[in-house]
DNA sequence: AGGCTGCCTTCCAACGTTGCAAAGTCAGCG
DNA sequence: CGCTGACTTTGCAACGTTGGAAGGCAGCCT
């Protein structure tokens, strides 16, 4: 038989006598044949890969993000590959410029740091949808999520439990990215309309977003403003740094300090105390990043496009200073010596 | 010019006389040329791609053996790509069976529940390594860790705190994979060298190693034993359950229950308190792992080979009480009210 | 000046697949 | 019995690259 007719009947094709389709398969089970997906790509020009580049897939919220997509890819047929970029301009700038042999279909790309002027001049051809708040303006299509309004969102709920000295832990020094502006942003204008003054000092800088950053950003900022009584963390990493800091210092937390993160990833739920921290829909942001470039493979044209997840304030421990179990408050006093 | 005459270039082929040389270098900065990655995969049979098969990616330990799998694979100059098996069987079958597109040129696997008669009928060519206890004798390169040991080293140091009543956290009930196995033989050698009598009902049972089996696990575990006073946990995640029942159970942690985790992630650092774990060396095994590959790759043959990663113990605050940072114990009592 | 040598460039073929078109087969019908 | 048409199979070409071999060219030696 010849290898066209094995095509055929590989890919399903109509007008192959069944005997004959019958005779192929059994040889194809005989010699355990798997089509090779390189000249099959060659010759549809198309690979099925997609590329995911990320700061890094260690942490939990990249982590859930990155085991989504996995997910949501395979179920249309695609397959992710997983670039690591550590939040490094350098290796944005490589992801952004393309890999330097052509392989992939489409690219998911989470950029922290380099500059969206570049990113709007990016020349390499292959879609691409960019996730998170970097990216304004680059002309790239997006699923973002509204970082004001969660700056305002973690800080009214602050404020409305009685804080008045409430600091932003995260901020950037050079090279305040959108991320942080906009969260900043939300944070002081919720301040503004409780009528707090706004103390540009209780903007904590970190160097990145991981739990040590928030430890050790913790206990300089306590010495420095020791009448602190609540910690907005950028991120759920910082509140555990956060946290653990202020055991350290002896703190009760919320009673002295209240902490509020952002990302909602599942460790909150088992902190001690468990952190309430603002939710962000990861499985909805795979699947929206995931349609646009979809379209985008299949040929649709058009402005790029900009969709918004959304968010939601999981009050716990760490602010309300209520368990989540239904244990008697007796029980939990003498649970945390 | 000739095409052959930029692969030439491309490829730093001698004999191509320098002004030629900088000539196809202007025209393909000018074009933004690319060579295609197919055409190149096709010709020499290879695509640099390496298929990685976790249970999950979210799971810290997996999510940290990701990451430095794929810093580790760029630095060889290949490509990883991530599938998920979530742990079953079925999914891990089609792994093993292979991609039905032949793609990648190798496949690191963590296999945990399929029948390893089964890996070691794995028709498919592709070179593999194993991660983990899973797999032996199934006739495939593998760099595991002495679970025995881990089992034995991590409840030796419970005895050694004074503790008798040690329940092991995260037994299975139905198929008891190598890794319970192993990690129970230890425990319990560890139990009778002590000439502590072994009680089989304290193999507490748990149908994940997640977050909230541990947590189940425990309130069910401490309802049945109240007289339990350690528990070892067979993984971190488990362990950040049990601490969490346990507070809300007011068990004081390490005065009433002390614990004991395995993997040593990053949180396990920053939990309160503090968690005492068995750190692997992820980043080791990573490194064998694709070496072991990579030598596959590279046609080298010869009988499976097996290597096996170093562990350690860290103690933390769940053992022995002692916080980790350098503040005043007084301090600290007043923190974890 | 012719031939030779050695370097540079070009040509050809092949990797494994699939779209297209041509060739082949067979049944039914006039 | 031959023709028509529908259905089935086969052949060819091309995707983009690179190894190997052949071709071209210039300079040098005699």
């Amino acid at each position: 038989m010849s290898i066209k007719t094995v095509s055929n009947v590989v890919n399903d094709h109509p007008h192959v006598r069944p005997a004959m389709r019958e005779r192929v398969r059994a040889v194809i089970d005989e010699l355990d044949y798997r089509p090779n997906g390189i000249g099959r790509q060659l010759r549809q020009g198309r690979t099925g890969l997609i590329a995911l580049a990320v700061p890094n897939v260690t942490s939990p919220y990249y982590g859930e993000l990155t085991s989504t997509l996995v997910t949501a890819a395979r179920a249309r047929g695609l397959t992710l590959l997983v670039e690591q970029t550590d939040g490094e301009p350098d290796r944005e700038r490589e992801v952004a410029a393309g890999f330097p042999v052509r392989l992939v279909d489409g690219l998911v790309f989470v950029p922290l740091s380099m500059p969206v002027a570049e990113l709007a001049q990016r020349r390499d051809s292959t879609p691409a949808v960019l996730i998170g708040e970097h990216g304004e303006g680059a002309g790239i299509d997006r699923v973002t999520i509204d970082s004001v309004d969660i700056g305002e969102l973690g800080t009214r709920h602050l404020l409305q439990i009685g804080r008045r000295r409430i600091a932003f832990l995260g901020d950037k020094q050079s090279l305040r990215s959108p991320v942080v502006a906009e969260r900043i942003a939300g944070y002081e204008r919720a301040l503004r309309a409780h009528g707090v003054p706004v103390d540009p000092r209780l903007s904590w800088v970190t160097p990145e977003w991981e739990r040590r950053h928030g430890y050790d950003g913790t206990l300089t900022l306590m010495a420095a403003h020791p009448d602190v009584d609540a910690v907005f963390a950028a991120n759920d990493l910082l509140a555990y740094g956060a946290l653990h800091a202020l055991r350290e210092l002896g703190r009760r937390v919320p009673d002295d300090v209240a902490v509020v993160g952002v990302d909602d990833v599942e460790q909150s739920r088992y902190t001690a105390p468990t952190l309430t921290s603002i939710a962000l829909d990861r499985g909805v942001m795979a699947d929206l990043a995931l349609g646009l470039l979809v379209d985008r493979l299949a040929g649709v044209e058009g402005p790029p496009r900009l969709l918004t997840a959304t968010h939601h304030l999981e009050v716990r421990e760490s602010t309300s200073g209520v368990p989540v179990g239904a244990v008697p408050a007796g029980a939990r006093a003498a649970a945390g010596a």
